[in-house]
DNA sequence: CCAGAATTCAACCTGTTGGTTGAATTTTAC
DNA sequence: GTAAAATTCAACCAACAGGTTGAATTCTGG
């Protein structure tokens, strides 16, 4: 019955993705190039803030970060969304089909049921 | 400037997906509704702590609950993965292409740079 | 050398996750 | 009516998220 490994790079990426100010940063930083300083300016909240957003963000791996002397250059790297784009699709596509799935058998169930009312509970 | 209008929606459906024990949980939902202790029966874990998992995917409207006398009859609604799935795709595809006009944009000017290093003030 | 700029580090606070255990609640079944 | 089943509620805990302020670090430029 394997035990479905869940890879914790997908917790990681979504976690960084369940907040509005860090979708607000990436979404930036596909401008291009920014230091931390001109990437926090537009956000009502301290630099140290941000800072720890920007982290958060390296340890998904969705943002880069270049040391140019005294600046970090941060930049995007959407390659992780890749995963987790993958992964949303494919469970609500296969989790669709199986509820679709349920709901005619249900239905079937419920026609034959009309007529032979055995089974389980039958009418109610 | 659009304050770009972050859904926070989004945040909460993002979040309940950000932990495996969720994820499980929704997966054995796709075979259909379940009562609270049979789903919790496989997790390593409080039958109290797979019950707030619970209440955080209703939360994000991920699982209804039916009411059926003592039990409690989780399911699986799959409609906010849409919006999550759209939003990713979307920005993935955007900032990759971003990107990818940055990128192309560079190698441009370096190679103007390298051939005819005028442009503006000349030599160096 | 030294002032200042760009960052992080460190400490702290508050709220939330993710888990526990134990008690209350509601409903079924004998 | 009462025991037991299926749940939640309540209190607690450790860890972390998200934010603050203040001090340290590391570079740059006159």
């Amino acid at each position: 019955m394997a035990t479905q490994a869940t890879p914790p790079d997908l917790d990681q990426t979504l976690m960084a993705l369940a907040d509005p100010t860090r979708r607000a940063i990436l979404h930036r930083l596909s401008e291009g190039e920014m230091r931390v300083t001109a990437l926090a300016r537009p956000f009502a909240m301290s630099l140290n803030a941000v800072s720890k957003h920007i982290r958060m963000l390296e340890r998904a791996r969705l943002v880069r970060r270049r040391r140019a002397g005294r600046e970090h250059l941060l930049s995007l790297t959407p390659e992780p969304l890749d995963a987790a784009a993958a992964w949303i699709a494919e469970h609500r596509a296969l989790w669709t089909a199986r509820l679709d799935a349920l709901d005619a058998m249900l239905k079937a169930e419920d026609r034959a049921g009309t007529k032979t009312p055995e089974k389980k509970g039958g009418a109610r």
